[in-house]
DNA sequence: AATGAATGAGACTTCATTCAT
DNA sequence: TATGAATGAAGTCTCATTCAT
């Protein structure tokens, strides 16, 4: 095998981009397949999308699936692993200055793609089955993101921003809302017919978040 | 065919009370099919569920089920028809005195019951693959809901009991905190395990509806 | 269901034959695929065989093998089980009046058709593989001609008839002939095409049977 | 490919005895194969043993085996002649000096190790499936061996030392019986349970040997 | 109307073989 | 020549639906 013998800087050496090209293919590899997965799994739940779908939007063979992949319930796996890695990402790097920015950062950052909003939906169907999942979706991302929250509500209740209320409640309320919210944006025709502003503007997203903030912030009382 | 011909009062006859009675027949069984249909759909999903399964849970044969739904799909309707009945009863008998009570009910009275929470989610994600339980379920049950919240919204702030935010948006947001919860109760055991109440006394159904309604009403900021 | 409400004898009874008739349908169904399995498997072997052809050959959908066997290797564990039961059957019939005949009966009895010959080879195959077809053929049916086989020759012995030499080493180098021949049956143009009778006779079945059993009853030397 | 281009004595040079040592190289590769694919035929038989687990137990890829055989069957093949050259090699080779020693010898020799045994089960069920199989196998080496062993017992008739019995049907009784022997060996638990010595002492080959060579020397009868 | 055996389309998965590197 | 990723044919098995009883 002489191609791996190069001569490199004045001396023989076996070389390393060999296997990391490699590497790097298989890599792109996975990647390739876990984004078509994705796609089909988001489209049409994991029951409902085949094998055969999933490789022809990932062009490739259906048995090029299981080079990379044990089966198709490890496919769901990845891409919630996949999924959760991002999350939590996210979360590390998310920052707000005030209290206004807080809340309407956690109601606009979640969920804001139609894929990703059908994902959650799907993980949480199929916690319920697959250990995998719920470990790597509800706990590592799902918890995280709850945990996150309630931290950073205690910091601001702290601060003297917030009144002292309990922020375990507050996290968990305004992660239901969120959550709430993706499902309720899944059927924005039939749930958002009958919203309208007062001052007759469109509805954006953004005044969308306003609003949402301002509930959560003063509340319904007077 | 021998349940048409009684003998009845000395003569043989084609009883015209059978066909009522038939079809209180057939409408119990309609109940009973829908009723074990819901069960397993709740515990399985629509696609594990098999027609196997639901003919044995309803203690029927198989062949059965096609005599009064055309096929498995016909159940899922079924299942979400009946669903969106309860609903909408529901709705019309519930009935709030006051701004605490209306949220604490909001809060409390929906997707009570593990099967009616799985079934929520069932139907979400069936939605989108069936135009039928979009109707039947978010058009239905959950757009009334929330049109119900709105008006109630609207009444508490015309009696000058709310201040006046927009109830289009309170009321999509509470519903939207329900739905969240629901989802979330799924997953007590991740998802609420660092929660904990400061006076240490356990965490109650209770006290987690005072805390929710508390929220809504007064926000978080001091 | 008022076919089965029978008026028999001068009572109304509940047809016990509409059990026995799906029985004795579903008994006959059984057969009729392990028939074809046992053809099927004799012919390819376990692995060649394919679900498809051995439901061709029984003339029905390749989905009513399932409703009969739970998987493809139950089929083979009810191919061993049924000839297990046949040997077995077969050998509690067996009586053998004298010495010659005893001897002739063993060599001439044991794999007489094609398909036993490549069944026998099969279940020693795939006895390694498989615990079931080990315990149903192995050891419920070679076990048992073995012993049958050691019990007549102790009897033999006993009478007077035979040298005493170790029963079980006897019956075992008998039976280890008998298999082995079925096995070279299997190939007769290249291992029998050498043999010659030295009075120019054809070779039948019968002149073997008798040489066999001279060998073993009056051994080589001279 | 740099091989063949060697740096010998000062200058480039296709090197003639290059060819020699490919040709070597290549043979040993072959071996190399053939004992993995021996190993593997004979744990797994031919279906369920498959290109990868070869490759593996040979420490190649996969796609090497190719460069060498042109498929899978080749490979059974070329084990199936490998295994009749060693075969026809120690029959060459084998010498008895007595009667005794004769067919103590022929009963100990063949089939003396777990892979021998399986790799001749292997073979008399693909003999039937593969002309090569059947001719390397089953006509080089099965049938030389029971013609040796035929010259062999004609031998010792001519020496008077054994009556004149057929020596066709002699040598084949005894190699039927070393087959059988073969096969039983396989499942030695449940079909060497019973047995048992008259004089206490525990089974060994050497005396299996001796007690099976004096049933086939002295025969059943008194 | 009730039954459940029969059906066969279609799903997932394996694996011998090819081929670019 | 060696590699192993890619391929896709073919296998087993499930299950919604039909239909004779």
């Amino acid at each position: 095998m002489c191609e791996r013998l190069l001569y490199v800087k004045g001396e023989f050496t076996l070389d390393s981009s060999t296997v990391t090209r490699r590497e790097r293919r298989a890599e792109a590899r996975r990647t390739q397949i876990l984004s078509a997965a994705a796609a089909v799994f988001s489209r049409k739940g994991y029951e409902r999308a085949t094998t055969r779908e999933i490789a022809a939007a990932a062009d490739l063979a259906e048995g090029t699936l299981y080079n990379y992949f044990t089966n198709k319930r490890d496919l769901l796996i990845g891409v919630a692993q996949n999924y959760a890695d991002e999350v939590t990402q996210a979360i590390s790097q998310s920052q707000a200055e005030d209290l206004d920015g807080l809340v309407a950062q956690l109601i606009a950052n979640r969920f804001r793609h139609r894929q990703e909003r059908r994902l959650f939906m799907l993980f949480m169907q199929e916690a319920h089955l697959n250990q995998d999942v719920y470990q790597y979706y509800v706990q590592e991302a799902l918890a995280r993101i709850i945990h996150n929250t309630e931290q950073l509500i205690e910091q601001a209740i702290e601060a003297g921003k917030m009144r002292p209320v309990d922020p375990g409640i507050a996290a968990r309320t305004i992660s239901a809302a969120i959550m709430g919210f993706s499902v309720m944006f899944e059927f924005s025709d039939a749930l958002w017919d009958g919203l309208k502003r007062k001052d007759g503007h469109p509805i954006t997203a953004d005044w969308l978040g306003e609003q949402v903030a301002d509930l959560f912030l003063h509340g319904l009382e007077k």
